[in-house]
DNA sequence: AATGAATGAGTGTTCATTCAT
DNA sequence: GATGAATGAACACTCATTCAT
């Protein structure tokens, strides 16, 4: 029905990807991927259901597409950030603070991330960069650099993540209010004391 | 979980229920609920498509009843264990080792809960009785008994749940290996740790 | 499968067959045939599922009987009446103060016949007597009396049917209240003008 | 019954809609709503059984719309009929004559309106008007002209109705043969003098 | 005789995908 | 390029019927 639909004139800048890419995130991260049809993907990008074949090749792909893009994004995104600094400490607040900057600013993304991981995560491959090899990249570093005492460094980035991820999830679920913001300063610390915390050896 | 359902009289136990429950439970934790059919489940169990609605009235409140039991009955679980120690440190440790026991022992039952959780969540009624509830509970004791700096129960239950969950599905995704129960005593010090410093306020 | 079933002899009176009857009859005539499910009538008749295939062979020979015998039944009473007065007009109005008298004391096995008569007519085989062949032939054997004017005893039979099933209808729908008794004298005086007008012969 | 809907551009005229209207018309007219499947509308139809749904949202819709406006549209021609004769007697007989050509002329549709009305007319709303009302409405204008003693007009649309489908009833079930044409002028004086005979007061 | 759990074919419906226009 | 009608396989679910107990 709708043809023009965009404003920007002539270049490419249909914009009608982006639509669709915005679409699918917020309906998938609201309901799903099993729970969203490509009638309502289409519906709400205002587009036809045909046009999104000529975008992606299947709903499968699309989905995939969108996770991957937005995961491996924060993964590049949190090497970056530890680029940034130089020790431990300031590279985990920073993390948390990017993680609870990207839940404040776009919670559909980061609920999408969230509640669809389990549909995509085995198909990342080993090789890919993932926010996971990033947070235990800085783990490790931190141990070989005498920050903290000697740890699997993937245990260590658990820690760190289930911290933010889990604080996360209570927010969306409205066990915890406000913005995230304002709770990246505990739960930096609290990463921090928790690797420490797994590095000790109890006597 | 529970199969109490034949009982007393006769040592009858046709046990369909029970075998039911467990296909499906073990399909769902591999596949998600949506990504496993009636038909699925029915093979899996050896019985009729037909004799599962003798059980469940659709597919979904099977799936609500499989998750509902399994949830709420951890968090009775975790209450209980609450109630046998006094104090905040044992009190997480208990816990701490009791995921890492129903980790290594079902870890289908892990799994179910952990990648379904999404679809049902919302659908907990507040009264319920979840193992959100017995962790901050334990939390805010502390917090009462002095034990740990005033802070929110629900951040702090979302500081220890996260790092446990996060260690679950770093192990579910072929992160870490092995079982989960050599892991428990750091786990333990970690959520006990993150506590500590998520309480803290920094001068 | 006959077994006692019916009152009279035998003491027995399990009763458990006109329990089913009735249950089926009625939900029959609220829900149509396919809008009931042996369940339901085992419910209603308060037995077991099972136990309504000892007494008919399936579904649709419950239906069928109950059906025909209503309908036979019809056609026999009509037989009775016509035999009970010598000419046209009283046996008119017999009949149709029969039809309202079940109507009103039986509304739900009026109804029954009404509404899955449709399903069931073609099965009813020539040779039986059925009430149509009643009202045909008091209309024959007015026309050989000379009671009317010469006409094909079934269209005669049609308008007098008509006319009274057709003001059972707007009763059953409530376009029409009260009961029917009271309505007899004047269907009878309709039945008898169409009749009689049907005979004539325009000039 | 209408099919106007492909209308102005192009010729088109796909078809698709008043393929499945006839095909399912046919069929329920056959067996009933409840004797057809889906399955056996699209074969009948030349179509797939998913197209149906691109048209009607589910059986039970594509009935009643087959149902309302089969019978709405049969009120409203009554209404015309009605308006283009000045008096009772032209006014039913025209009505007749209009019964007896739609049953000549497109039987299926005839049978599909008398065997399923039982499951639609409950649905009917009382707004809406239907050839009971039509028929009813000029048994009222008589009564108010004079032309017929007073009575109840409902009661006088079941007499005239009543003549009419049951004529059409035997017909349908080969109990009359032939035309139904040719019985209109015998219908329309049996309607009538049934009308008469209702509205006398017997002494 | 009676039960009711179990069956399994059949139903209406959905939906990702294709393709003629 | 874009549309949306059409497809057809898959799905959850129903229900008449059977049968071990």
């Amino acid at each position: 029905m709708r043809s023009i639909q965009t404003g920007a004139i002539g270049v490419r800048a249909t914009g009608v990807k982006p639509k669709i890419d915005r679409a699918a995130l917020e309906l998938f991260a609201a309901n799903g991927v099993d729970g969203v049809s490509i009638g309502e993907i289409a519906a709400a990008a205002g587009v036809s259901q045909g046009a999104l074949y000529r975008h992606y090749p299947s709903k499968d792909e699309l989905a995939w597409a969108l996770f991957s893009a937005a995961y491996l994004h924060t993964g590049a995104e949190l090497d970056e950030i530890a680029a940034r600094s130089p020790t431990f400490r300031p590279r985990v607040g920073a993390m948390v603070e990017h993680f609870c900057a990207l839940f404040d600013t776009d919670p559909a993304l980061f609920r999408f991330m969230l509640i669809t991981q389990h549909g995509f995560l085995p198909r990342v491959r080993p090789e890919q960069r993932t926010p996971v090899d990033a947070v235990a990249d800085i783990v490790g570093a931190a141990v070989r650099a005498g920050e903290v005492a000697d740890l699997d460094p993937l245990a260590g980035a658990a820690a760190i993540l289930g911290v933010i991820l889990q604080t996360a999830v209570f927010h969306i679920y409205g066990r915890l209010e406000g913005a995230l913001g304002p709770r990246a300063p505990g739960l930096a610390r609290a990463a921090i004391a928790a690797v420490a915390a797994l590095g000790q050896t109890r006597t």
